[in-house]
RNA sequence: GCCGGGAUAGCUCAGCUGGUUAGAGCGUCGGAAUCAUAAUCCGUAGGUCGGGGGUUCAAGUCCCUCUCCCGGUACCA
């Protein structure tokens, strides 16, 4: 192994405008801290990077919605989520967050660099100025009447309801969403970063890489296939790194251009705190370093494609070995997304289970190669059967004994039996396997070999009998449990990095510091006889059916569109009584009938249901005019969530068959009260 | 609609460049044991690898097609 070699490791920079979940863990926060843990353990220099994103028009947007300061904004996420992953045992060498002085300075030189060298791109383009508060406007920060659909409350860069993407000079009427002045046309001027100058450098550098992820490589082959083009790297916006130059107020450096340079920044910060402020170049700048980014899917490009550029761009930096994005984590079947609110943030789960149940379950279910599921039965089982049986038993059943027939003490170990040899070989070998799965990222296998071991632990003190021998042959007896009690000190060992809580509560068992917790040592004796073993304790308790149904019920309960599996083994495509009785179908007799203007097949319904009326829109007319269809009964999906097509509100579905290019709709048969059931 | 990604034992997932009887953990069932948190150990059963077609001496693995699910995109009966 080479000696000289560094590990510069970091972790996505979470956006400070939301807590942490636990498929951000799974993502892209707990493999790199299990990867760090290990390089630890085998005597590697690693460093281990992350902080908050804490710029861009979305943070400013919030802050003046809630009407406080982006200080306010980003402190409250900054500081939850630092606490978040501390509770979780991730452990970064720093924490840091983009609005910091020296990340600002970072960031400014970075941009200058590539500035002075002439490669970045000036253009200038028309854009609304709020002559009020005397800047020009982002497009987030303007509103106006859609001019695709009509539809009033467009935003600048897209609107709501038709999905059209706009620009803000697009926009009829545009009004400052902070002030609701009327903004002018001014233009401005933008840097933009030629990503299509470094499309062959990139190629090249890409298909060089040996041992990136499939996933990773496919995603980055798709955007070199389809071609990279200029990215303003400039916004118009208060909130955000200055751009360093003369004439440019109000001008910011675009925040996914400034966020990744918070890598940089927080090594440079690092040293400084630990006094020795030129030593991040050993990192950054040291070819010998393998820089890893550990990511989500949903990052990819930023770290495999965009942030390299940069770096070539800037030329003074390494760039990364590896970057090994994982997939999503789900929960019962829904995205863990932070937009749609249904994910399990850190700070609620931490209350409940200890952080090396969570770490646990986390990453024996690792989305390594494809999105992957967390289901709180799933913890449960992981807890009990896993934790509790395989790993906490052996530990117990182990100590319990010695301090029972062994008075707390350490038993003497003179010679290996062939069977004492086996486990120890076992145990050397599984750690040389490891080697290999931690260093290919394979960190779900690992745990699973890791486990093995526990396993064999517990078949080791079965075959040998203890409890038979200690009537019998006591020494003989004395050496099984303190062959037993190496291994539980070889355990704490191996899962250190999963669950290092658990590991050190083991050391506490054993009564050892952790002077020899090093990976050489696994499989090796290490405890010294005679000495007295520490206090037990139980390391997993159960985890009882009751707390897990709580929790569930929670989950269903917050989330109604979650699925319920209530009726498992169906075959596929095949509904249950329950799931038809969802839709609420009537009749509804239709009142008005017009055309959506500007629109090829849409029709503004008026419709009459028993007391009420409601609008709904349906795309039908190239089938049907307007007048044909009022006094019609029809039958509508009466509980759709409303939604809106081309500005227009639509409550509602109707009925129709189609087949071929022709369109009916489903009419009733006679006639009967409007607002009835149909079934 | 289009572009990606999926669909493998009851559950959660592995299966790299195609190669002997398709794997693991947990769960099930049976047995052994009783030191241990009713925790362990051994053994058993379970899959026509989403459907259909093709290439090949040989396909879960390659090609075509269909169905369903998930992302991204799109004036959605």
């Amino acid at each position: 192994m080479n000696k000289n070699r560094k590990y510069l490791v970091t972790a996505a920079l979470p956006y400070a405008n939301n807590f942490i979940h636990i498929g951000h863990i799974a993502g892209a926060y707990l493999p790199p801290d299990i990867f760090v843990r290990y390089k630890r353990l085998i005597g590697e220099d690693v460093i281990f990077i992350s902080g908050s994103d804490e710029h861009g028009t979305a943070i400013e947007m919030a802050s003046i919605t809630e009407k406080i300061s982006p200080r306010e904004i980003i402190d409250r996420y900054h500081f939850a989520n630092q606490k978040a992953f501390k509770d979780l045992g991730i452990n970064f060498d720093i924490y840091s967050r983009t609005s910091n002085k020296i990340h600002h300075e970072t960031a400014q030189e970075f941009f200058l660099n590539i500035f002075n060298k002439n490669i970045l791109i000036e253009k200038t383009e028309k854009q609304l100025f709020s002559e009020k508060e005397n800047r020009f406007l982002a497009d987030r920060f303007v509103t106006g009447t859609c001019p695709v659909c009509g539809y009033e409350e467009a935003r600048g860069d897209e609107c709501p309801n038709c999905g059209s993407n706009l620009s803000p000079l697009e926009l009829i009427n545009p009004r400052s969403k902070i002030t609701g002045d009327i903004p002018l046309v001014k233009e401005s001027t933008h840097f933009y970063f030629p990503l299509g100058d470094f499309q062959n450098d990139l190629s090249d550098w890409l298909n060089g890489k040996k041992g990136w992820k499939q996933n990773v490589i496919n995603y980055c082959k798709g955007w070199l296939k389809a071609g990279l083009r200029d990215r303003a790297i400039s916004r118009d916006l208060d909130w955000g790194v200055k751009i360093p130059l003369k004439g440019y107020d109000g001008k910011v450096i675009y925040v996914w251009f400034e966020a990744p340079i918070g890598y940089i920044s927080a090594t440079k910060e690092l040293f400084i705190e630990r006094n020795e402020p030129e030593k991040w170049k050993d990192y950054w700048q040291n070819k010998d370093t393998k820089l890893i980014h550990f990511i989500g899917k949903d990052n990819i490009v930023f770290h495999s494609i965009i942030f390299p550029a940069m770096l070539m761009a800037h030329g003074d930096y390494i760039l990364p070995d590896n970057v090994p994005a994982n997939e999503f984590m789900n929960i019962g079947g829904e995205k863990l997304s932070k937009s749609k609110g249904n994910g399990i943030l850190v700070k609620d789960i931490t209350e409940k289970f200890s952080p090396d149940v969570i770490r646990y379950t986390l990453s024996s279910n690792f989305p390594e190669t494809k999105d992957s599921e967390f289901t709180w039965k799933d913890l449960q089982v992981k807890n009990n059967s896993e934790l509790a049986g395989i790993l906490g038993n052996f530990v117990n059943r182990t100590v319990v004994f010695a301090k029972n027939k062994f008075d707390n003490k350490i038993p003497d170990l003179n010679k290996l039996s062939p069977a004492d040899e086996v486990i120890f070989n076992y145990f050397k070998s599984q750690s040389g396997k490891l080697d290999e799965l931690y260093d290919s990222f394979r960190f779900r296998e690992a745990l699973h070999n890791t486990m093995d071991c526990a396993r064999a632990a517990n078949k080791y003190f079965n075959d040998n009998e203890p409890w038979k021998s200690v009537k019998t042959d006591p020494e003989k007896c004395g050496s099984v449990i303190r062959v037993c009690l190496e291994l539980c000190h070889s355990i704490a060992i191996l899962i250190n990095p999963f669950l290092p809580f658990t590991s050190e509560k083991i050391l506490r068992i054993l009564n050892v510091t952790d002077k020899d917790l090093k990976w050489q040592n696994i499989g090796k004796t290490v405890l010294v006889t005679g000495n007295s073993l520490g206090e037990n304790m139980i390391l997993f308790p159960q985890i009882e059916d009751s707390e897990i149904q709580k929790l569930e019920q929670q989950l269903e309960d917050g989330e109604s569109v979650k699925s319920a599996p209530t009726h498992k083994a169906l075959p596929q495509g095949i509904i249950t009584v329950e799931d038809f009785k969802k839709v609420s179908l009537k009749v509804a007799r239709v009142i008005e009938c017009v055309p959506v203007p500007k629109s090829k097949k849409l029709l503004k319904l008026k419709l009459k249901i028993g007391d009420s009326e409601k609008q709904i829109v349906s795309g039908i007319s190239e089938y049907y005019k307007p007048d044909e269809l009022i006094g019609k009964l029809i039958v509508v999906v009466n509980n759709l969530v409303p939604s809106k097509l081309m500005g227009v509100d639509s409550d509602g579905m109707l009925l129709a068959a189609k087949l071929n290019g022709e369109l009916r709709i489903v009419t009733i048969d006679g006639d009967i009260e409007t607002g009835a059931d149909v079934n």
